[in-house]
Order: C-alpha cells, then sequence, then structure tokens
DNA sequence: CATGAATGAGACTTCATTCAT
DNA sequence: CATGAATGAAGTCTCATTCAT
C-alpha cells in the first residue's frame, strides 16, 4: 500500500500536507506521540480525517516525515554553523556560539527524544533513520572537533562525542523547557563549561 | 469502587502481587509503557486479567507503583553510597567509584526516563512523585558536593546539579543498553571526567 | 447446582446470612439491583464474597430471598388487619386505618417495584413468584371489600382492584420517599379519598 | 475528548443514528436498560459498535436523548389536546378523551418509569431531566383543571396532581402492556372513574 | 463453615484505518 | 482531491462466580 501514497502538486494539497505536519508536530510536542490520534491532528490542521490518510501511511510516517525534515534543515544549519564557526579561535567563546546558535535548532527536536526510543521498537524504519542521522552528525562533527583540536586527536573521540551527544540531546530538552530567556544563557554557559572542560 | 484496592496478605497473593510487578517492569523495559496492555502484562504474569486489576487501579497505577519502589530502594543505596564513599580522599577516584556504584541502581530506572515526560502529562499523580523524588535526591547530592569541596562553595551548584542530573541520567540509558562490561566501564571513566572536569 | 445451597444451622451461620439478607436489601434499596455487586453486599454484611455463594445461588436468588420474607410477612399482617379491620363500620374510616396499618409494610416492597419489571424478564422464578403473590393477595383483597360492601357486588372489582393494586403500589413508593411525616399522613389522606371515591 | 459528539450532517449518517436511537428504544422497552448494551443496540441497528460512541458519549445518553424527544414530543402534544379539550363541557367526557388521546403518547413512555427511578441515582443529569420535565407537565395541568373547575380551586390540587400523576403512569404501564383493545378501552373508563370521582 | 484470592467472559470504549460519496 | 461517516479489532475494566486453603 506504500505505493497508494500521493504527493500533492496543486498549491492548495501542499498547504494541507503542510497543515497536517504542524499540526502533528504541535501535538506530538505537547502530548506526545502515544497521545495524539490521527484525527486529532486532522482537526487540528483543518482538513478531514480522511485526507491524513491520503499523505501518510500511518501516524507513524508523519512521524518519520517530521523527524525527517527536522532532521535535514538541522543537518545543513549544524554545517553552516561550524563552517561559520572554524574562524573562531577561541575555543570556549565557539563553543558558546555553537550552543547558542544550535539551542533554536535542537530545542526542536526535543519532543522527538521524548518518545523515539518507544516508537523505534515498533517501527523499525523509524530507528534506522534516526541512527543513520546520529551517525551522520557525529561524522561531521568529529571532524570539526578534530580540526579545532590542533595539538593531537582527542583520545577516544568515538566515546566521547556518543557521550556528548546523549548530555547535548538531553539537556537541550531540559533547556527547552525554561520559560525564562537569562535562565536559558545561563544553563547554556554551564553547559559549554561542561562539554569546554570534557574535552580540552 | 475505584478504590477498592487490594492489599493481599496471603503469601501466594503476594506473589501473584510481585509476579505482575515484576512482569510490567520488563515489558515497560522492552516495549515502552505504550505499547504494554494490562492483559499481557498479566499474562507473562501467569495470571489473570481481572487480577490486575485487583491490585492496581490501572496501567499507570503499576507504573507509580514500581517508580515508587525503584525510587525508594536507590535513594537509601545513595545515601549508603555516599556515607562509605565520604571517607575516600581522591575526588575523582571517589567519582569513580560513586558511577560504578551507582550504575546497577541508575540503570534499572532507565526504563522509567524513556517515557516519563509523556506519562506526566497524563497523570499528574506520576508528575508529582516524580518531581518530590528528584528534589530530594537533589539535596542529597547537594550537601554531598559541598562537603566534599572543602574550599568553597560551588557556584551556581543549583544549575550545575540540574545539568549533571540529566547529563547521568540520560547517559545511564546510553550506558544501560551496552552489552559489554569493559564498553560500560570505559563510559563510566569517561563520565568521571565529564563529571570532575566540570565540578571541581 | 441448586442443591448446593446450604441451609445454616449454627447460630453463628444463621446470622451472617440475616446479615447478608439485610445488607442486599439496603443496598437494592438504596442503588437498585444491577448498581449493586455480590462482593459490596458481602462487605456490608461483614462477611466474605465465597459466603455469599454458600447462601445464595446467585444475586437473583437473594432478591427472590427477600421478595418472599417480605411478601410472606406483608401477607401474614395484611390478613390480621383485614380481620382487626373487618369490626369497623365507617368505610372511610376502615380505608385510612387500612393504609396507615398498611404504609409500615408495603413501604418496605417499595424497592421491589422499582426493578421486578426488568428483574423478571431476566430471571422467570421472580415473575412467577411475584405474580402467585399478587394474586394471592387480590383474592383477599377481594373478598374483603366483597365482604365491607354490604348492598351488592361491586362491578368490575376484578379490574378495580388491578387498578387500586397498581395505584396504592405507585404511590407507596411515592409517599415512602417524603421524609416529613405529616407529610406522608397528607398523602394518606388524599389516598384514602381517591380510593373511597373510586369504589363506594 | 469526552463531549467530541458528532451531530451528522449528511441524510444517511442521520438515518443511522435514528436507527440506533429506535434499536435502543426497542430494547430499553423490551428488557430494560440494565440488560441492553451498546454492542446489541448497534447491531440491531444494523451498524457498528464505533458508531455508537460517534454519536452517543454512553448508554446513559441515548438513554437521556430518548427521554428528551419522547417528553418533548408529549408536552406538545398534550398541550394540542387540552386546547381540544378545553371546548368539551361534560367533564367526564372530558377525562375519557383526555385519557384516550393520552394513552398512545403515555405508553411509549412506560419503558422509562421502569428504570429511571434506578438510572437516576447513577447518572444526575437524567434525573435532572426528569424532574425539570415533570414540573413543567404539572404546571400545564393544574392550570387545565383549574380553568374546567369552574366553581373554586380545588383544594390541596398540588398534592393531587401529584398522586394523579403518580397513579397515571403507573396505570398506563399496566394498560400498555394490554393486548386486547376493549380491555384497553375497560381499563380507561375505570381510570376515568377513579380520576373523576376524586377530582369533582 | 469461612475466607478472599483468582478467574474469565463480557461489557465498555477508543482509534487507526477504510471507503462511499 | 476532499470529506467525514463507518468499521471492527483491540484495549480497558468489571463482576458474578469458583475454589484452594
Amino acid at each position: 500500500m506504500q505505493q497508494n501514497i500521493r504527493e500533492p502538486k496543486q498549491k492548495r494539497a501542499i498547504e494541507k500536507k503542510e497543515s497536517l505536519i504542524n499540526a502533528a508536530f504541535q501535538l506530538f510536542n505537547e502530548k506526545g506521540f502515544y497521545n495524539t490520534n490521527s484525527k486529532e491532528i486532522a482537526k487540528k490542521a483543518g482538513v478531514s480525517t480522511g485526507l491524513f490518510y491520503n499523505y501518510f501511511n500511518d501516524k507513524s510516517d508523519i512521524f518519520l516525515e517530521i523527524l525527517n525534515r527536522i532532521s535535514e534543515k538541522n543537518y545543513l544549519e549544524l554545517e553552516k554553523i561550524l563552517e561559520k564557526l572554524s574562524k573562531e579561535n577561541d575555543k570556549k567563546q565557539l563553543l558558546k556560539s555553537f550552543f547558542i546558535e544550535n539551542i533554536k535548532l535542537l530545542s526542536e527536536l526535543a519532543f522527538i527524544y521524548k518518545d523515539i526510543e518507544t516508537i523505534k521498537k515498533e517501527y523499525e524504519e523509524i530507528g534506522k533513520y534516526r541512527d543513520k542521522n546520529k551517525q551522520r552528525i557525529k561524522i561531521l562533527m568529529m571532524s570539526f572537533f578534530n580540526k579545532i583540536n590542533d595539538e593531537e586527536n582527542i583520545k577516544n573521540l568515538d566515546i566521547k562525542w556518543e557521550i556528548i551527544q546523549t548530555t547535548i540531546d538531553a539537556n537541550y530538552i531540559l533547556i527547552s523547557k525554561l520559560e525564562n530567556k537569562d535562565d536559558k544563557l545561563k544553563f547554556i554557559d554551564e553547559m559549554v563549561c561542561l562539554i569546554y572542560n570534557y574535552m580540552f
């Protein structure tokens, strides 16, 4: 049935698909994947329930699409950030900038980390995609770290990155829940400190 | 009739309640809270569906009971560990010992961090309990950190602990998924490094 | 399985059966037959659930037993009342006395009229018993009415009694719900009026 | 999500909702509220179980809808009847006409009187609606009685109407169970007699 | 006799998904 | 393309009844 999924071509149709994705994103964020149902998504998107299944095979499919888009966007932005930052000499400042730039991106992903571990077990596809993407970011980041760390290769960078990534993800969820902007910055400062002291 | 939950008195009955809790724990771990149902839990426990509802109001109730037990046990063990460690002079070694001791405990909680953010939104009770418990551990840990850090009070310890706790939780999930014991130890070494460099 | 029902012989056992009957009577009255369950009855009676089924085949069985007892008691009392009243000459006063005497009895039955029409359809036995008892009272009452109506036989007494019985039953439920004693008496006066004017 | 009850707009959909209501009405009549379940109603309506919950929150909800409709219809018809009858001079004939006209209406409500006392205790909403409706009819009827009773106000009309209403309701159930038309008429004659002698 | 834990059928309810219009 | 009514499988939960102790 995979093939039955239409790719909308008319402008109005494309807008509707976008509405669905936005609605799903918001609801997944607010209430989690398992407490959101397709009827609700369609309602919030202002379209009919049936239309949902014109564009997506099932609920996991729209999740995958969101994951996909955000991952893609983030990867590209990450590349840009790293490019830009490579001119920075002060490593600490560099890291800080990195986090500040990143927070906007990564906080979008926060909702995903919440449910993805469970969803992965049910939908293999999503697990695979997630792992692939993680791997891709890892490569990017490791080459970046190697570059800015002029002296010698960092030992155990593999493991280190695994830990850093996990740490960043988890703390981004934490930060994304803070209301106050100053609080956010304070937390980011601390994270910079955490990562900086760890790596260099 | 809601609260008509029995506390079993006969030995066999207590065993069955335990079976249910163990079965639920395993299934929540394997498949997550939302992909586990009461019938399944009962089946794995070798018990009828009805009995599940003799002992628990609903699925969230057995989750709470598990959370409760593990939290309680861990808190007590944590106290013991801290007591024991307070004799250690080498802070780095101390932290390492702390993590090694802790890993056994905390990895049990891994499954909880997976779903709890979503569950909290649905079941207020669970959120409250979780927060209370987090607070309790925070107090314990902060007094410990203050004690071992003889010179002066650590700045921003509040925020720091928030970040450390988040970091530890997230990385424990990571570590708990590793099969190989040496890998685990390597990761723990790195975490010690991460935390140590951050705090001292 | 009918034969498995024990008739308790020891004093303590008899008391327990009585407790069950009393508890069931109260609960049926308060919440109706279909909203009362056997566990609840046992609990209110202060005995175990299992014991319920030592004495009664099922829930309808205890209902039948209650119906039986009250019907029996009422029939005997009715005979006494009619006997006593037959000396009264003033028919209106006689009717009034009849109702006043009766109210104590019949209000006990109020709860039964509430559910019996539905229960009858499920449990034939109960319908049969109910009809038999109604017939018995009808005979008693009709002979009484014939006796006090010296002149000639009342026309259509059959139908009349059917209507009177229905009317009395329904209004007894009404009266039994009144809290105030004076109100009760006022209603009884009106009922006397209703019936008297109808019959004579 | 509780109140997410659809009001069907398409013709076929409206028909299905009607089927459900008709099926429920018949089943409640035949077997009573507590011996009828939603699956059965759906089946009799030729519809899936799920659809039941598209249109009704639960079993009490469809009961309320039926109660609502019948009450409304009956109230309007009652007004018409009273209007028509107010030209009649012979009070006895008037009452008779009233009952004959009414029997068609009220017998529809018979099923409701059977279970409503019990249902009221479980579902407050239904009790409230019932009381409101009873009150409304009382007002209508009392003004009617006052009008046709030219001489002077009837004493205790309040209590009298309470009794009359109870009496009529109960006897209508009785009459509605009769198969034979002549029997019905005989019973109605007797009821006319009962009420007429009582009131005038 | 008495207990209350245990059973499992069946009721209630939700929701991903389909399909006639 | 779009609708939303309709489906039914599957999950949640209750309770009359049984049975080991």
